[in-house]
DNA sequence: CCGCATCCTATTAGATACTG
DNA sequence: CAGTATCTAATAGGATGCGG
């Protein structure tokens, strides 16, 4: 799987690479930290088919906290990439969905995701092999 | 620019769903994680074009520390995206470069910067009008 | 049911000084 | 040049309890 076309991608990098990876000139970092997070890509796919209720997303995410939760849906609601919606019952029940710019992602989120997937293994072999190689150098120094 | 083709991203994101974004199940995260700290992102894009040497990248990241540099080169060295090279000159150099695993990911790298860039604006705009937005209920509460 | 506030801990990363 | 070591500051994140 060599998604290496060469000239495309290496023009592509080299214009990222003359705003110099810069915090101030870079739209990368901005918006990558974000996504970087632990739970923002988790609840991004979650969301993915469909509105969830509040509750929902955590029976998706077994392991993630109410305030984390609480705490990530602001930030994406914040960034435009969700929308919220109360329905004054009682008791109230919050539904949250993709807004069009958080469906936009989801093209780029599919090809990230399956590369995760494709390559988790050699990752896993690769992460083994560095291990027991830096044990065997630490056991003949 | 909706990339969103209903059906099959569905289906994909189903699956992931299926898999319950569960810990144990989920390469997701065991690779996400990675990616999503605050420098691997930034390195593999330095490397894109070719090798460089340890302070070549640090002139590409004006902002990393010696520290954070080394740490992160290892742990995507331990991941297998890249591979480290000494030269046993005087004073040594060593080159870091993007192996076959690495240049893997450049393709889904260009799709998710690429959308990052495309939706910089959108996300600033969304920010700051979710920012006024809470400004002004905070001073009619 | 949703979510805010508080408290506390763990992890991350920056600064600095030192080594082959 | 390319690191390592140590210390410290900042931040992320978990637990818990209260309130609409």
């Amino acid at each position: 799987m060599p998604s290496d076309d060469g000239a495309s991608l290496a023009a592509s990098f080299s214009y990222w690479q003359t705003v110099r990876l810069n915090p101030a000139t870079c739209p990368v970092r901005d918006v990558l930290d974000r996504l970087g997070d632990k739970w923002s890509t988790l609840i991004l796919i979650a969301l993915a088919n469909g509105p969830l209720r509040f509750s929902m997303i955590r029976r998706n995410i077994p392991d993630i906290s109410k305030r984390m939760l609480t705490q990530t849906l602001r930030d994406l609601e914040r960034d435009g990439l969700i929308t919220r919606h109360v329905f004054p019952t009682k008791p109230p029940s919050v539904e949250y969905r993709l807004s069009p710019l958080g469906r936009s992602l989801q093209g780029p989120l599919v090809a990230l995701i399956g590369w995760a997937e494709a390559v988790h293994g050699d990752i896993n072999d690769a992460r083994a092999r560095f291990d027991t190689e830096a044990e065997a150098v630490r056991t003949a120094g």
